[in-house]
DNA sequence: CTTGACCCTCCCACCGGGGGACGGTGCACA
DNA sequence: TGTGCACCGTCCCCCGGTGGGAGGGTCAAG
């Protein structure tokens, strides 16, 4: 018996190459079974292959080294079931991205551009239900539906005076982590949890209506951005979304309606 | 008329951030309409949030930075469609890839490791129709079935000895790059095109049959190498398949069989 | 004119992997 | 018992796309 498998014959056995095994002793992720302490020689067993064959498909999922490391150290299979599934789950989160970025290139490369509807409002300062917080863009659509529920929960029974909202920073979209402000206007907002009342200053807000899922937003974001800019306005303060028709109201996505609206002023003409 | 949007103002239009709207600059993908020439600052317009939009929808597709640059500069419509759909096309492959890895995943962590049946073979040396090449190994798949084809073509009207086959260098696995060489064992090779007559040499081979598509055969190479070390045999040159029954025998890949054996000799007994 | 927000460039870090330099080791064969 | 050569070790730099932060100039409102 020789003293294991070297290092390039283990390679071969696993489709791996020498440098990525190295890494992945040195990540800790497998570690071989026998280094001969005078030489640093590593030497592995044919034990090892099925491991280096799992953390080869964990790769080729993109699971991160670190991640990989806690499944293979995971000794209980429910925990480890759960750290997959939920890796899986992010896949198939970016696989809708995937699919919702490959109809919005269509539509943006289609050259008909149909008009945009903008209306210039002044929104008076109001007082309304609201849950807020200093959120990461990742996490901005989980806290959403977390806030929203939370909200509609503390706000039943008060009577409703209007579509819920939303107001986001622009340090959210421009550097990735910003505050947001969901709300629901309602009669004597109550104070519940992280519910509490807060007041809306008055603005005025360029609006424009969003049709559908939100996945390609920012592309009316942008249109109504050119229109702002080309009306002589400048942007100013965070982004307003109102929620006129959404999935809580109809289960067809092409019936939802957002109005989204940016704080704006005029420039002192030239 | 102030000198047009700052980087600041058309990142918070195009939720693009002011890093990235400089990285793009130096790139090339979107020069602002003008520079100051003093301060270097750079400015944009309103017409420039379409292309920047495109931009942002082609690299969430993840589409190279320099792709994306030779798209934006591509006047002819068809030549800019092709690009896109052969990019579409390959994150097509690259999601079989992924759906492979799951199902080949959840297979390695059952814990029910069903017999592997190895059987050691001596094969005799016997000359057949063959094409070799340097192939690396993101072009093994297109190359194999150019090279099949073209196999096929060539030795049509011989009599056919057996199914075909192909020889495999580690170093394409190993570094991603080897020698193929695949084969079709006919009567009175022919020489045709890249087709050529090729002796292979006797050896002593450990086989065994992998089921079904090849997305997972990396793991019954495994499995075989596994049996090889344990039955005191060591690995020795390049590896072997035989396409005993391949998708163009039987439409359905679950009848596929592939024999794979990888030469072996034994180890002098200690 | 000051102040603070904005912008500039430049360098470093990250991830997972490859390329290559440089020197030490294993092993078969002479 | 040497000798040659393939192998193995560590170390550093590279890729792509992005973020963090330093250090310094610029713009515009008060």
């Amino acid at each position: 018996m020789r003293s294991g498998l070297s290092i390039g014959e283990f390679a071969q056995l696993t489709h791996l190459s020498v440098r990525t095994l190295r890494r992945y002793h040195e990540a800790g992720l497998l570690t071989p079974a026998s280094i001969d302490p005078a030489s640093g020689y590593r030497y592995y067993t044919s034990q090892q292959i099925p491991p280096a064959q799992v953390i080869h498909r964990l790769r080729q999922l993109d699971m991160p080294l670190a991640e990989v490391g806690r499944i293979l150290t995971t000794e209980d299979p429910e925990t480890r079931e759960a750290l997959i599934t939920s890796h899986l789950q992010r896949l198939e989160v970016e696989l809708d991205r995937t699919r919702a970025a490959v109809v919005s290139l269509r539509q943006l490369l289609r050259p008909d551009v149909e008009q945009l509807d903008v209306r210039l409002c002044s929104l008076p300062a109001r007082t309304v239900a609201a849950i807020s917080d200093l959120v990461s863009l990742d996490d901005v659509l989980a806290w959403y539906d977390d806030a929203m529920a939370e909200l509609d929960a503390a706000a039943a029974g008060h009577k409703r005076l209007g579509p819920p909202g939303g107001r986001y920073d622009n340090e959210l979209f421009t550097i990735g982590r910003g505050r947001v402000l969901v709300y629901r206007p309602v009669a004597d907002p109550p104070t519940l949890g992280r519910v509490a009342p807060e007041t809306l200053p008055a603005t005025e807000l360029a609006i424009t209506v969003h049709h559908g899922v939100h996945h390609d937003i920012d592309v009316t974001y942008g249109r109504l951005g050119a229109w702002v800019v080309e009306h002589a306005l400048a942007v100013d303060g965070p982004v307003h979304e109102t929620y006129v028709c959404g999935p809580r109201d109809d289960p067809e996505p092409q019936a939802w309606r957002t109005e989204i609206g940016w704080p704006v002023f005029r420039l002192s003409p030239a």
